[in-house]
DNA sequence: TATCAATAAAATATCGATACTTTTTGTTAA
DNA sequence: TTAACAAAAAGTATCGATATTTTATTGATA
């Protein structure tokens, strides 16, 4: 059961995937208390797929758990945001020196394609700018992280790839969308550019300033921060 | 019940915890396959908190899951051993230096008592050099954590933290005890002072010196990679 | 002898029922 | 009224049984 592209998974991944984009865009609140009960229903799943797929979760930070009270939506703060930025930041800052250094011809190649798709593909799909483009999003990541992947640690990546995906919750869950004085497009061709030309130093610059100013839009948005309780 | 400090932990936490053990310290051997019924006699517990327990370590990278075809324990290799180093001399660079550059009084002072703690505990048990002492490792981890206490970043910490947990098991199975021509403790002292001192340079070399003569350690002492099948 | 298919065995994943814990509600005594 | 406790309700965690999938075995065919 449960197959997707010729490959059969489990339900338990299933749920997790769900559970996962549910808590990742807001359709699931922070802080939303997560009962086994409701989410069968919701799923349509036994208890244990349930369990699997929140014990992941509450590894990954999206869930936390205490043992005996169940499970519940991980909650965000601005505190919480501004230490994601900042390690984001560090963390990222690294694997882009690395990448730097180590990159090969392909690599390059690879930011280059990855650069065009992005450039192709609006941010927005309605006219008046309300609805974020899936696509876009996924064109967006796949461009940052083709940045980094020359870095030479999996491990590293990974870590990447995790504070990324918090990042994007954030996002989601603020609705930031086209800011008038932002052009996007221009940042990600500067960052390109000083990779290209291995200016570690001032692509670092760039990302920082980059991923700073997502984070006021944010914080700017802040109805995220409510505390939400029940 | 599974009662411990007066808290009441759950079934799968407990197994969580020993599974975690037996991986860490090589009772149960790279590769080797975990079949549910095994551990179910293993430790004493039903279905579901086993693999309840199996699905967080695999978030944790100590268990390798495949849909449909169960878990096993994480494989071992040269090259992850090689990226794991690296990896951790980046994460614990950086925050060796935000440390330095935020650490307060009580943060230094904390530094001073933890490597007193450790000056006082042998490194073996025994006369002979052949068994390690669990409370110099402890007491070794508190040292390295502390000096990164101050970075600022929980998330930091957290990975931190999880690449010395497998660093700590690649050690393990080494069984590396004691090399003649190496004094920690000063290695130890040194790295103390630099931080001290907040000459964050130097104790970024000194720390990178360190797990890098480790490294090199376990890798002479190579019997590990023995590839472990089922 | 090798290949393949059919079958049997083993193992994984899932379910629904039950035991146990926490939370809520209701009642009594200060 | 409120503090304390007991009883009931709700929710979590665990179990053992079943359905599903993978792996191993067997035997027939080329």
């Amino acid at each position: 059961m449960a197959v997707s592209n010729g490959v059969v998974g489990t339900l338990a991944t299933t749920v997790y995937d769900r559970l996962r984009d549910d808590i990742m865009c807001g359709e699931l609140a922070p802080g939303e208390k997560l009962r086994v009960e409701f989410l069968r229903a919701r799923y349509g799943a036994g208890t244990s797929p349930i369990r699997e797929a929140l014990n992941r979760l509450s590894s990954d930070g999206f869930v936390v758990q205490e043992d005996q009270k169940g499970f519940r939506v991980a909650p965000v703060s601005r505190d919480e945001l501004i230490e994601l930025i900042k390690t984001r930041c560090w963390l990222e800052g690294v694997a882009l020196r690395e990448s730097a250094a180590n990159g090969d011809q392909a690599w390059e190649e690879g930011i280059v394609l990855a650069f065009h798709r992005l450039s192709r593909v609006p941010k927005t799909t309605d006219s008046d700018d309300s609805e974020l483009n899936p696509k876009w999003e996924e064109l967006h990541r796949a461009f940052h992280m083709t940045l980094l992947t020359a870095c030479g640690s999996g491990l590293l990546l990974g870590y990447c790839e995790q504070l990324a995906d918090r990042a994007k919750r954030y996002r989601q869950l603020a609705v930031i969308v086209n800011y008038p004085e932002r052009n996007e497009l221009e940042e990600h061709r500067d960052l390109m550019e000083a990779m290209l030309s291995r200016k570690a130093d001032k692509a670092v610059a760039l990302l920082d300033a980059h991923y700073q100013r997502t984070g006021q839009q944010i914080e700017e948005f802040a109805p995220v921060f409510e505390q939400a309780g029940e």
